[in-house]
DNA sequence: TGATGTGAAGCGGTTCACAGCC
DNA sequence: GGCTGTGAACCGCTTCACATCA
């Protein structure tokens, strides 16, 4: 209906409240309440009560919500309700790492196929996942009904990974490079930037000594060049 | 200064920064301007401008910013004028391919151990760094200095990593474990949640799917409003 | 002239508060 | 009575627009 205007942040926190409510069904409860949400991760209860009614009526007033019945229908709106492949390019050793990540599994996500550049390592198989030449990348995908593509090749050459990937009429994209990547409108992209995050903490933690031994900012209004 | 009120999404800019200064520096550019950096990655030139004037006035009216000066005070503002060490908990898959990962040493960081429960995996070496009982977790952060911890475990054990993290007096930490944990006041914590995100674009392919085959938002209530 | 630094406006997301329903 | 669903208030980040200065 109006699916356009969800933002990205209600998204993000949809796989919070599913996560969430499986442990809730773990141990034996029918049914939430927001407020009963919202304490658990600390949140909004009107934040997820808001969340949750873009995509219906899914609560019973003065009960909460029936967490199977809430469940099924976060799966759906996820769309975990059907495999999805994913294709990782870069058999490096963050590309291998992820082809093994048992996480994916559980979450109705499969590593179907790495691929790779460096002859020694195309043909070989990283746990049970095949290595192919990466100039096969399209015929791979079409073949494996491959969906989403996860980049973990070096910065340098993460642009012509994505232009592959794009070629190939893929739609979704993981991107481990730590580089501003641009895609066309219609495909989505999201960046996990490590460095980015290490550096985010290094900053935290510079502050920190800043405070405490009172150092002060340093107005660059000395003329200098 | 009023170094205590930087937004979150500042500091991380503060690094996409960064790297766009090397690169042109890379490239042997002296000077660029805010709208020179706002083009190559798609931001706006105001909010860069601003990002940088919280720290001082590091431009030139008429001119713009000298690369080399404004890389030196990026790099000291994020705290990376010093090497910070690592430690992994977790000496699983994902683990080590951290531990391996040769884009820290680049920036300023170095993994200087790793720590499991497993006897197996203890005292082994991945790459050339160490295994330990996580048992001497908090002897090793003092004696190695280890300033940023990085979770790397199960989500089932995440909590009690974060625990001994915590005690250890460790102030940064990185978790890739799928669950919200939550620190005491003065820890700064990194969530990387990789399920989270690919959830977020299967959402993505879900919505893609139910526009064009025109499927319509099922209001779980006959009567409404 | 050209680009910075910055108050003011704009915008999107979060939180409040309460009517409506079980 | 209790909890949802939601308009309205609020808040913080982003963008605009312009005075300011090399």
């Amino acid at each position: 209906m109006k699916f356009e205007k969800i933002s990205e942040l209600t998204t993000n926190r949809l796989s919070i409240y599913l996560r969430c409510l499986d442990e809730i069904a773990a141990t034996g409860g029918k049914t939430v309440s927001s407020g009963g949400l919202a304490e658990r991760f600390h949140l909004n209860s009107a934040q997820i009560r808001k969340d949750l009614a873009y995509f219906g009526e899914f609560g019973v007033r003065g009960v909460g919500y029936y967490v199977d019945t809430l469940r099924d229908h976060l799966t759906k709106i996820l769309g975990l309700n059907r495999e999805h492949r994913l294709g990782i390019i870069g058999a490096g050793r963050l590309g291998s790492a992820l082809a093994a990540y048992h996480g994916f599994g559980e979450t109705s996500f499969k590593v179907s196929a790495l691929f790779d550049t460096n002859p020694k390592k195309i043909g070989k198989k990283i746990g049970d996942v095949e290595v192919f030449d990466i100039k096969s990348f399209a015929t791979i995908v079409k073949r494996d009904k491959i969906e989403v593509a996860v980049i973990a090749v070096p910065a340098e050459h993460a642009h012509q990974a994505l232009e592959l990937v794009v070629k190939s009429g893929i739609k979704a994209v993981m991107n481990f490079a730590p580089v501003a990547l641009k895609t066309p409108s219609g495909v989505k992209l999201k960046t996990v930037d490590l460095t980015s995050k290490l550096q985010s903490l290094s900053f935290f933690l510079a502050q920190r000594n800043r405070k405490r031994t009172g150092s002060v900012k340093p107005k660059a209004k000395s003329r200098r060049k």
